[in-house]
RNA sequence: GCGCGGUUAGCUCAGCGGUAGAGCAUUGCCUUCACACGGCAGGGGUCGCAGGUUCAAACCCUGCACCGCGCACCA
């Protein structure tokens, strides 16, 4: 086994194991199984999606749930997808299309260039799933799903069906906001308010009634102005009571326009005259309803302004049209000023351009279920966690409006409602299935919102005997962006069509930013190709370097230096483990009662023990980056700097009994540690797991995946007085060690120089612990006489263990050691002095609790027994 | 405007009532028989500011400042 690599080698070995996982279905959920059920789905990544940093945090965390579910003695289901993320995937073939033959969807014609959709999802699409492999993903991809998939459209359309009867889903004609470069409505969840830097117009409207008298009014979107049908005022404004019901002057295309009084305007906003422009604003929209008023559209869909809007506007752009409309109310000299304004204006997501309120017909959802998802939230049948995100669920619910569900698309779901010819739409049928005399009717053009498909994920991908055993799911693992889009309509839907939560419980990882705190973004090109960091630093390592820096929620900034930590600590485990088949590679059992086990062996038991507790408490809690913070800390510094440090005094004694037992206790550590370790970093561990030849119980397979989540040891219950002298003499040598390094490196002395030490005024027990100790400190000797007296100015310090000095050639310097030993001093009479203030306050002593007062007064009797101990050695120095 | 986070070592972050921590970076020593993707030792912090509660506050409370996010919006 000595002819395992240097370094660990992570491509090789993370490609053989996941072939041979997947060859031997590992990762295949029974729904017939008589274990207990635990289950995720993914959150379907869009079937154009490439992995992302995010998506490797996120799956990561799955992976992490999943594995460690199956070594609980869990049947697993972790159900994979894509989305067919509907505008998304549209825009991309549309594109391309548009790139490469110079054509848009409407020259192919619908039912052409859905073909050309599904040839492209066929070709290009699901990357992504292939690159979760290349992270280690444990999903039971002979399950993976698309929301496009047959059996999965028929729910959604039955959805829509059963919605339809129930009286939740209508069709009116409504402001919805509309996307001027997808050329669709969108619902209020896919348009995000953005701060701009702008203009705000001052222009002035003619009085009909009296002219030369003006009407002063802000706008920031002078280029509707043609749409105005009315100017309106507070009610209550004093200065323009007066002139409610009266009219001004529209100047172009001219016109008599009234001005209304509405409780909505603010009359300390701008001039505290609004246009009215019930076309364009939703809120004007409202206005017009309230006074009658006349709706004018002078926008075509895609944003540029039609022929109402007067022959030297048609055809401009928006942006192009107010800029026009400025300067032609300046020639009119209506423009009273222009100043500097920054407000918020609602953008497409998809597309990132400023939305067009719009008036038009489409399909609308009353949500159902908002009861039930609320109160499951409230009773803690469903949990989120960290528990903050209920609020933001919560106040989404409270204000929740009606959900616009039809696009204007050809690829998703066809809303399956068919009219009659002839009958303007107003006579039509919904149902699954066309009418029975197809030629007389036609089917609705519009698809269904992507996410009126993703709310029925949790149940839409699995059959019967699979919704049987898994559902509902036990853990969801999503970015707390989607609470809206998916999280609570999954919780709506589950409830009114399952009559059950989708699932238990919803972790929500934090997002991942560059080092300014910027989202990552492929514009900004500030993501990194996580692709490309699996291949420097392996999957387990990016596994890793994510987990160990990936509060709860919060938003982690990354750097790649994390990645390179978690490749490190990859190759630190690599390279304990080929320290331990160098010495053997036979296993032995480790029996409490008959091993012969040093102080060290029982100290590195105990805290493996605790170890184990702890990680399982943060796992309650899904802390994971502090399970993966408490593996490396156990890992490196308990494990590797100390104790395996330690144990080479018993590995290279030629003792065959004490090395026997030390072997014992190196597996027992490992082998615990691998399965730990085994939901974090599955690749190493499996390849370590197999090099090492561990058994351990298992849960139906010899693999590592496979093998029971470690029990402790128990080694404080089997040997308690043992163990708790050896706890408080390996922190004496632990802390000697430290001391006496120290010591050497304050006289410059070379790491690898051998040093002859003594030792006096040691506890009995010290003797056994010398050579280790020798060890420790890279010590030629040290040696125990007792009537040693050592030399004026030798460097000397008090240890635990006793007074240790360090002779040297040439280095007898009184001035040093004195000033050493008084600083020294100086420190134990500060420590003293603040533990004993502490003592001297009655309130402390009375009221604090005893165990903390204990504590003070051991850390008093220690610090003054140091002192007199160090004041003895100053005097022996010469004063 | 309302709400939610954050502010701890040069950087990225843990800690959330009882003597300030990690990794990286930095300084010195070391290629000694697991590992230089390494070891040892060190330097570096009045825990955003101001009050308060408490025997005891980085941690709890109140206010303020700055950064980020969400919701709602005034044209």
């Amino acid at each position: 086994m000595s002819e395992i690599s240097k370094a660990y080698e992570p491509q090789a070995v993370e490609e053989k194991w996941y072939s041979r996982w997947l060859a031997e279905g590992c990762f295949r959920a029974d729904p017939a199984s008589s274990k207990p059920a635990y289950s995720i789905v993914i959150p379907p990544p869009n079937v154009t999606g490439v992995l992302t940093l995010g998506h490797v945090l996120n799956n990561t965390l799955q992976d992490v749930l999943a594995r460690r579910a199956r070594m609980r003695g869990a049947e697993v289901l972790w159900l994979p997808g894509t989305d067919h993320a509907g505008i998304a995937t549209q825009t991309v073939v549309e594109r391309k299309l548009r790139k490469e033959e110079k054509k848009t969807r409407r020259d192919l014609g619908r039912e052409a260039f859905l073909e050309r959709v599904w040839e492209w999802k066929e070709k290009h699409g699901g990357i992504i799933i292939e690159q979760l492999k290349r992270l280690g993903a444990s999903c039971d991809w002979e399950r993976e799903r698309f929301t496009m998939d047959e059996a999965y459209s028929r729910e959604v359309q039955a959805v829509f069906v059963d919605l339809y009867n129930k009286g939740l889903i209508y069709r009116g004609k409504r402001m919805v906001n509309w996307c001027p470069v997808s050329l669709t409505a969108l619902s209020d969840e896919e348009v995000i308010m953005k701060a701009q830097e702008g203009l705000l117009y001052h222009m002035r409207y003619e009085l009909v009634e009296q002219p030369g008298q003006y009407l002063e009014i802000a706008t920031t979107r002078p280029e509707t102005l043609m749409g105005d049908t009315a100017v309106a005022v507070h009610p209550n404004d004093e200065r323009y009571r007066h002139l409610i019901g009266q009219k001004v002057w529209r100047p172009f295309p001219r016109a008599a326009i009234p001005i209304v009084a509405d409780d909505h305007i603010d009359p300390t906003f701008g001039t505290g005259v609004l246009k009215v422009t019930p076309a364009h604003d939703k809120a004007d929209f409202e206005i017009g309803q309230r006074h009658q008023l006349e709706i004018i559209d002078v926008l075509n869909p895609d944003g540029t302004l039609n022929e109402l809007a007067g022959p030297e506007f048609a055809g401009l752009d928006r942006f192009v049209a107010r800029k026009l409309a400025a300067e032609k109310l300046n020639e009119l000299g209506l423009l009273v000023k222009e100043e500097r304004y920054q407000n918020n204006v609602g953008f497409s997501e998809r597309a990132d351009v400023p939305i067009e309120p719009r008036l038009s017909l489409q399909w609308f959802l009353k949500y159902p279920a908002v009861e039930a998802s609320r109160e499951a939230l409230r009773s803690g049948e469903i949990r989120f966690r960290p528990e903050r995100w209920a609020n933001v669920f919560e106040h989404w619910m409270e204000n929740i409006q009606d959900w616009c569900i039809s696009r204007q698309l050809w690829w998703g779901h066809r809303i399956p409602v068919w009219y009659r010819n002839g009958s303007e739409e107003t006579e039509f049928h919904v149902s699954l299935e066309p009418p029975a005399d197809p030629e007389n009717w036609r089917q609705e053009e519009d698809v269904l919102d992507t996410w009126f498909s993703s709310w029925l994920w949790p149940f839409a991908t699995m059959d019967d005997p699979t919704r049987e055993k898994f559902y509902p799911t036990s853990d969801l693992v999503t970015g707390p962006d989607i609470i809206f889009f998916w999280v609570a309509r999954m919780m709506m839907a589950g409830y009114e069509f399952t009559g059950k939560k989708p699932f238990s419980n919803v972790f929500y990882t934090g997002l991942i930013r560059d080092l300014q705190g910027r989202k990552m973004s492929k514009s900004l090109g500030n993501s990194p190709d996580p692709l490309d960091l699996i291949a420097k630093y392996g999957a387990d390592g990016i596994r890793f370097g994510l987990l160990r820096i990936a509060p709860q929620g919060q938003d982690i900034r990354f750097d790649e230096k994390q990645v390179e930590e978690g490749r490190n600590f990859a190759n630190k485990l690599w390279n304990a483990s080929r320290f331990r088949q160098m010495h053997g590679t036979e296993r032995v059992a480790l029996d409490l009662e008959t091993a012969t086990l040093s102080s060290y062996s029982l100290d590195i038991l105990a805290k493996l023990d605790r170890l184990i507790a702890q990680v399982d408490a943060a796992y309650v809690e899904y802390r994971f980056n502090e399970v993966a913070q408490l593996l490396y800390d156990f890992f490196w510094s308990e494990y590797c700097d100390w104790y395996v440090e330690a144990a080479k005094s018993d590995i290279f004694s030629g003792d065959e009994a004490a090395k026997a037992g030390t072997l014992a206790v190196i597996d027992t550590v490992l082998a615990r540690l691998l399965r730990l370790l085994q939901p974090l970093m599955p690749h190493l561990t499996a390849e370590l797991w197999e090099i090492h030849g561990f058994e351990a119980p298992t849960h139906g397979s010899s693999h590592l995946m496979y093998t029971a989540w470690p029990e402790p040891v128990g080694v404080e219950a089997a040997l308690p007085e043992r163990v708790a002298t050896a706890k408080q003499r390996v922190g004496d040598v632990y802390q000697s060690v430290r001391l006496a390094r120290n010591l050497r490196a304050e006289y410059r002395i070379a790491s690898n120089k051998k040093i002859a030490f003594h030792l006096k005024a040691f506890p009995q027990w010290a003797q056994e612990e010398v050579g280790t100790l020798a060890r420790l400190v890279n010590a030629e000797s040290i040696s125990l006489d007792p009537d040693y007296t050592p030399a004026s100015g030798v460097p000397r310090v008090l240890t635990p263990l006793g007074e240790l000095y360090m002779p040297l050639e040439g280095v007898v310097d009184l001035e040093a050691e004195r000033s050493r030993l008084q600083k020294e001093i100086g420190k134990v009479e500060q420590e003293l002095i603040t533990v004993r203030r502490k003592l001297s306050s009655e309130k402390f002593v009375n009221q604090a609790p005893a165990a903390v007062v204990d504590e003070h007064r051991q850390r008093e009797a220690d610090w003054g027994q140091r002192l007199a101990h160090l004041q003895k050695m100053l005097s022996a120095l010469g004063a």
